[in-house]
DNA sequence: TAAATAAACGGAGGCGCCTCCGTTTTAGTG
DNA sequence: CACTAAAACGGAGGCGCCTCCGTTTATTTA
């Protein structure tokens, strides 16, 4: 019932690609038929698709228009569909760009700033990562549950991200030493769960300060 | 986000409404603010959407257009989204009127038919019911879960219609005494779950004949 | 460099969703 | 029965989804 009636659907698998290619390994393991390289052209408006995408489902939520997006990436509409066949793909390949930001974002702010100040500030960036999560609500949800692995890796990538920072900033003496990563992201949970009120995203960011002074109190250094 | 942006809608709240109407009583809980009777003229409209909704879903599953049903129960697009806000509505009364007659077909049969006779037919129109519970498929799933009243209304009465069968076949010594409903709902477990082959039908009507034979096997009469 | 082939593009077109509001019908009331 | 208010009707219109296929572009080959 209208779901692909006419077997047309070119390279589904595909669904994700990391931005940083690896050249193209001759053959690894006998499953998995190496996604081959894209030519030029539909590499470079599959990226434009991406960014537009971002932008649309973080200014309108999920169901922003995806005839919209095609156009605001000047692209046809029969493109975007040829890359990401349902809207779910889209975004979930929006969502790990997403994390990929995130996790850049810890290591780069850690080589430019102390300990201590790193962590706050990326944690004042965690609060847009969760407000782009909850736009992508229910479609995200859906996905995170049928689909474990994006939701391992996910997750697992953004704590690792967290407990570096954290342990570096403890390390220097900057955070008390008796708190542990995991502790920081029990505690930044009050953020996802907070109501979605207006002024939400500022409540969050005093809350990010908050815990900030909590973990700089009794430090060593 | 589209999701109703100018707060339209209209007695969303009445999502079922028994064929038999019982007298408006006064008022008999502080709560559920008393669902009080349609005009005339809508109530009809209503019966012949849900008639045509049945008959729709059952040909083409939930994805039957809803322009199509309108149209073929003879009113406009609008009086249908007036009665049913949305498709899942829409399901949810189709599925329960389903369920109504799969309990009325077990009286009316147990009343025309010896009990044996009477159990055997009303299997077979349960091979009917769960064809159609499959068309509902995705819809009906998240429904049974996201509203719990529901799944325990409709398994509870569709068992009770079941046991009734069964006891009286064994009363009557019409099959053996030594099996009881939940082992015949078990049996007939396997028509729900199997696989969706086109045969998948008379697979099923001989599942029941098999069934009914190992229960007439021993009986007393 | 030119020709040939494969890959990708893009948007018109058809269909379904849903809202909105002018028109019609029903159920009271005198 | 006539009148009125409230309820219900219905479908045009606007928008988004998705497919299909004629056209364009990148890549390979000679």
């Amino acid at each position: 019932m209208g779901a692909d009636p006419h077997g047309f659907k070119p390279h589904i698998a595909r669904v994700e690609k990391k931005l940083t290619e690896q050249p193209p390994q001759p053959a690894e393991k006998p499953e998995i038929p190496a996604p081959k390289p894209l030519r030029a052209d539909a590499q470079r408006n599959r990226d434009k698709l991406v960014v537009a995408a971002a932008q649309a489902f973080a200014a309108e939520g999920v169901d922003a228009s995806l005839e919209e997006i095609a156009k605001r990436a000047g692209v046809g509409i029969g493109t975007l569909y040829r890359h990401f066949p349902t809207r779910e793909h889209l975004v979930e390949v929006v969502y790990r760009r997403e994390v990929e930001g995130l996790c850049h974002a810890a290591e780069e702010l850690a080589g430019q700033h102390r300990a201590d100040v790193a962590l706050e500030l990326w944690m004042q960036r965690f609060v847009d990562y969760i407000a782009t999560k909850r736009g992508l609500a229910t479609s995200l949800r859906l996905l995170l549950t049928a689909n474990s692995t994006l939701f391992s890796d996910t997750s697992g990538r953004v704590s690792g991200a967290l407990k570096r920072l954290v342990d570096q900033a403890a390390a220097a003496g900057k955070i008390r030493a008796d708190v542990d990563a995991s502790d920081v992201l029990h505690a930044l949970g009050g953020i996802y769960s907070a109501p979605n009120t207006p002024d939400w995203r500022d409540r969050s960011g005093r809350l990010v300060k908050l815990l900030m002074d909590g973990l700089r109190f009794g430090a060593r250094g």
